[in-house]
DNA sequence: CCGAGCATAGACAGATCTGTCTGGTAACGT
DNA sequence: ACGTTACCAGACAGATCTGTCTATGCTCGG
């Protein structure tokens, strides 16, 4: 009985996926108001009603697109704590940030894809904007959690001042210097949260 | 004989005033993609064609806009620096990113211009993201400079820290709470600044 | 075998976008 | 008195945007 609809979800519709993908490159490398719905579905090579029937509207779109890139950053997590398995939280905060500044270094980096769709959704109770929010209060969740557990005093000032750092790379990465702003990582964090 | 142009230059056209005034409010409101020619105009009371006198394309708008905002900030840290009158450079540096944060907490703050303006231009040789450029390396110079004269033997790479710390303030006080956002700029600074 | 659901191609509507062009008014310096 | 310059009003072109709709084909479970 649920069969098909299992079915239908584990296979999860090639061309969803492929206008998905399409829009997560596109929208990440040129912004969201930049990119059309026409071009979207010519690179995915998807019928316009097929679109319209997984995506209602664009910003259902939109938000799928930072709904994948939070999935993306909570694997990229996981993957880091696991790779250093059940390692000091300090060394797994610090291998966090290394993750960071490596993804920074990769070609095609345009800085946090929620910031930027943020610039670009003025309007605080949007959903889009909601789904900025998630993103944002997951991770200093994460880095509360971390300090915490490495036995910080201040965990949650010392997050609040991580998350400066945090926007910080992701926004130096695309308009400075990547590699002198990741050169900076380490010293920031070694001040930050004491070189004790 | 270059009397009119000079005079031209004074009154410097109110209707151009206009529409760069209605240019600012708007694009810093809602972002550059989402604000067309027709409504800036139609905001400013000013006629097409007198626009397109003025600002030969939109792009050279969106600069002047930036230019403004660029003179805006150069205009804010002389004020600081004049108000705290040959103070030690240290405590003028701090007085900066206080006047950050009181600007952060006006209402309408939607983060940084430059920021928020190269989210939505990918190409990074693009004069708009070359506004972005000198706004960022005018910045970082002036946090340079005041720390060499505060006696920081590594004045460079803490530039490279306020750095981030700017960014994250501005994006934080946008995207999260500003209130706390703003309460923890003083700690953090006085962490990587060293509380001596 | 048949109906539901997913898919395609593409026309279409209605809005909006940038930018051009015409035509007319008024101030101002020479 | 004349030419330049600034300004206004608004039509227009051509592209592009979102979203709807028609018409058709395929596959697969019951």
């Amino acid at each position: 009985m649920v069969t098909k609809k299992e079915e239908v979800r584990r296979r999860e519709s090639p061309a969803r996926r492929r206008v998905l993908d399409t829009a997560t490159t596109l929208f990440y490398a040129e912004g969201v108001h930049a990119v059309g719905i026409d071009r979207i579905i010519a690179e995915a090579g998807v019928a316009k009603a097929t679109f319209y029937h997984h995506f209602p509207a664009k910003d259902v779109l939109v938000h799928a697109y930072l709904d994948e890139q939070y999935r993306a950053q909570r694997d990229a997590v996981a993957a880091v704590r696991e790779a250093s398995g059940g390692e000091n939280p300090r060394e797994l905060l610090l291998a966090v940030f290394d993750r960071m500044g490596e993804i920074a270094r990769e070609p095609g980096f345009r800085g946090c894809p929620f910031i930027n769709a943020a610039a670009e959704f003025p309007d605080a109770g949007h959903p889009v904007r909601q789904a900025v929010l998630d993103h944002r209060v997951w991770f200093r969740t994460v880095m509360t959690e971390l300090l915490a557990a490495a036995g910080d005093p201040r965990a949650a000032e010392t997050a609040d001042i991580l998350m400066l750092l945090r926007d910080g790379l992701a926004v130096g990465c695309y308009l400075d210097d990547a590699a002198a702003v990741r050169a900076v990582i380490r010293p920031a964090l070694d001040r930050v949260l004491g070189d004790a």
